[in-house]
DNA sequence: AACCAGCGGGATAGCGCTATCCTATCGACC
DNA sequence: GGTCGATAGGATAGCGCTATCCCGCTGGTT
């Protein structure tokens, strides 16, 4: 069942039925609606692969993505894959592991597919692969950060990530904690950011101890949580408080403390980033920035949607923000 | 940078490029070797678009899962999709939602750009899913499940449901737990086999009581785990060991444990499903059920891969089995 | 009446490959 | 020595669309 058959049927022209179904250019509205009952008619369908040869482009949208085994990164993948499908388009997912040559890679592969549009997570690529970005012509938005500068023409959707660890370094400084420990675990870009905030806020309270960073560049885990826990209760017993850059270092270091006989808030309070799912079940509930995940998605991939239609979103750098949610863990 | 243009610098014709670079039917070596040497040299690499549209079918997999929101089928997709992205194939994610229809709407979806291949999650599907999987004439291969007789000719892996539901259970009574409850959410065709395998090991041991069976349709979460639990020993204080059918609903119930001052496993022994991660940092640590999922992942790219070169797996049914995993929790 | 812009339709040449058919060459065998 | 089959290369017709060019018609303008 081809473009030609229906033309045949509805006897029209090829161009006619191309130019009917797809809306392009000005045809009467009567053909329109001939050739739309006679292609529902015949159950035509489009070939994906001889459009994307004549046009240059595809139903095709990448994604690309640190990891799968965060949930923050499938809770992204999810919404905006669900976005992108209700448009037409599916969804070609990369996995980069935090390595910016297998990005590159995984660019030039789903460029051959010649994609309508790009999803990816954060803002530092390396100089290959944006450069591949931008003469690809392929429009792109970029997932979980904001620049520095509203100086850089690019497209995001996310928040201030800074702006997120001073503000639950804060927290923690109201509710009367002095020696506030950092502890992070795969030290991306964003989880950087957060440090940086961790140590402006601190530096601003006149209590910044650079001794109480800990950073491991492991991937980030429950169980990664749970040893940390133990070494930081063993080498500073001292430290009121733990802002764990993800949820689940914070989870695990909330299972270690129940196990080791630590009270938590009382001896020291413990907090995460994201809210993932679990956070809110724990012993006690943990504390932690809770980061529009799914918004973030679904607006990244609207965006993206209304390049691909070669409008110009009203907001390029989009900042959907993020909440401290005070549970009982601080 | 097209295939004539290789084929002009080589001094040969298009065809003798293609086959070379396939390596389709009988090739003078020397030519291959400078047919590639060419082709590396001017950076050509074939366009899938075209390809596709010659030759009826893509260099894409179909991938359908239920959910991205269950860490189980994202370990699913991540092992396979890693698998495919070696074997130079792109991964076309479809996200079911258990819900056949649009399981369906998917696999049409994902049928218009003629994969080379089809990854589906169960053997449970409607008619017309199967039809449409039989007619396209793409190999298929189906994840986590093996059909009860041997007599059904499909290819898949995963391993016998029914018989980790009898071995955890089996292994409570072995523990000396009597009365043996099962509270499952998410009902979905794997969840009702492991209910099967209870009801059959507590039925041999002449234990079976039809009312400790706690089904829930709702989606399985630590929260709704927690909520069972507490339904659980509120109506039946007389349980001494729960099963749930998941470990996300075995973790939220020993959260509710831990919050009510209930024992585990003193008072009631609590076990779960799929050993996911954070069990084994619960406290206490969750005896469960450590499910095969990424070899599952990868054993059915593997056999897929094979299919699509024409070959026979020698298995066609692929059992990885299963493992108790005893924790402290029973 | 001549002109021209604009609208709506058709004809057609690719897009970059693969599949198929065809041909030239060579060696083997009766 | 002629025939035949096998081997290895070339020529070419699509695959099913879209983009481009073209043309006829209409209606308003001078």
């Amino acid at each position: 069942m081809t473009l030609s058959d229906v033309a045949r049927a509805a006897g029209v022209s090829p161009s006619t039925v191309s130019r009917a179904l797809r809306g392009e250019r000005a045809v009467d509205p009567a053909l329109i609606e001939r050739v739309t009952a006679v292609s529902d008619m015949l159950g035509y369908v489009p070939d994906p692969a001889a459009r994307a040869l004549a046009s240059q482009r595809s139903d095709h949208v990448g994604i690309l993505i640190p990891l799968l085994s965060n949930a923050l990164f499938v809770d992204l993948l999810d919404a905006a894959q669900t976005r992108f499908r209700a448009a037409g388009y599916q969804t070609l997912m990369g996995v980069t592991h935090y390595n910016p040559s297998e990005e590159e890679q995984l660019l030039r592969e789903q460029l051959l597919h010649r994609p309508a549009g790009l999803l990816v997570t954060g803002l530092d690529h390396n100089p290959v692969t944006r450069q591949l970005m931008a003469r690809s012509q392929v429009p792109c938005v970029h997932l979980m950060d904001l620049p520095a500068s509203n100086g850089e023409a690019v497209y995001c959707v996310g928040f201030r990530q800074t702006d997120a660890g001073v503000a639950m370094t804060r927290h923690l400084l109201a509710r009367g904690c002095r020696r506030i420990a950092f502890a992070a675990a795969q030290l991306d870009p964003r989880v950087m950011q957060r440090l940086y905030g961790w140590r402006h806020a601190l530096q601003e309270a006149g209590v910044f101890d650079p001794t109480l960073e800990f950073l491991n560049p492991a991937p980030s885990s429950l169980a990664l949580g749970g040893l940390m826990f133990e070494q930081i209760m063993q080498q500073r017993p001292a430290v009121d408080a733990i802002f764990f850059c993800n949820d689940d270092l914070a989870q695990g270091a909330l299972m270690a403390a129940l196990r080791m006989g630590v009270s938590v808030p009382q001896q020291v309070a413990i907090t995460g980033f994201n809210d993932l799912t679990g956070s809110d079940q724990m012993l006690p509930p943990l504390t932690t920035v809770r980061t529009p995940r799914a918004r973030i998605g679904q607006a990244a991939a609207d965006m993206l949607l209304s390049l691909m239609r070669g409008e110009e979103p009203d907001q390029p750098q989009l900042d959907l923000g993020f909440e401290i949610v005070q549970r009982q863990s601080s």
